[in-house]
DNA sequence: AGCTAGTTTAGAACAGTTCTAAATATCTTG
DNA sequence: CAAGATATTTAGAACTGTTCTAAACTAGCT
């Protein structure tokens, strides 16, 4: 069984990294590595930091952050505004939307087809419309 | 010219705080006055707070931040999350939708017609939908 | 190997927000 | 309308997530 290499969409992130000016360093390899390894995940910095900790990776809080900045530029993660007090970041950068789960402050993707966001007037003068979120905010019942 | 009562759908923002059991004391009050003295705003806790200020207002940044999520929980205001470092607030609290300019960090509803957000599957079960923001998110062009 | 520019890091700094507990205001009730 | 009980306000400390700093380290040249 042999080591899955580094890739999203085909191309590995090695290359991608590497396209957006950034050097393959051992603690990009390796949180690329937690990131991408098994589908799509919503995290947060200290999540991750946590998480490689954890697996014996030597990184920095800061590094996680740096890290995980240069790769939403990069355009392998996006980040998502659903809480006041953290940032997660989604490793699916395809168009989706999300629920999220007020009581326990998870975050996921809406599963099944297509939401559809329609009658979306123009955009303002002189503006473009950069992305459409849409958050399906839920409660216990 | 008389001074406007203070109300919001008709009836007095004092009458819907002594119902959530707040007492309609002079802060209480002025905020009010200032929060739904014309139309749907968008704003921060800081941004209120100077506003009070410059207005002459008596009034803590403490005092601001407790009565906006007073006036929250009592339904004369809604939460936005668009920012990972503010919390917006809304007057407007019927269901509507937000244009947000990522370039200047301002909130502003969409106007016109309402969006159709439509083929959002069932929530998943033991929750219910608290709400569903969309949020346009907007840069220069 | 040695050089250079990019990267990582610990820890300090920062911003927005919440907490604390003492002072003050409001609302009863007599 | 004074007294007592309870709610509210406040300044400032504390806290949390994030960014900054500048010194140490590393990758990729030559």
């Amino acid at each position: 069984m042999r080591k899955k290499a580094r890739e999203t969409n085909g191309q590995s992130v090695v290359m991608r990294l590497r396209q957006a000016g950034l050097r393959p360093t051992r603690q990009r390899n390796e949180l690329a590595d937690l990131l991408f390894r098994d589908g799509n995940r919503h995290l947060t910095a200290e999540t991750l930091h946590a998480e490689a900790v954890n697996r014996g990776i030597r990184v920095s809080l800061a590094t996680v952050y740096n890290t995980l900045h240069q790769f939403t530029h990069a355009g392998l993660l996006r980040q998502v505004m659903v809480d006041a007090t953290r940032s997660y970041f989604d490793t699916n950068t395809v168009e989706h939307h999300h629920y999220y789960y007020e009581d326990d402050g998870m975050l996921a993707d809406i599963p099944g087809t297509d939401i559809d966001v329609g009658n979306v007037p123009d955009a303002p003068e002189g503006t473009k419309v950069s992305r459409v979120d849409v958050v399906v905010r839920l409660k216990r019942s």
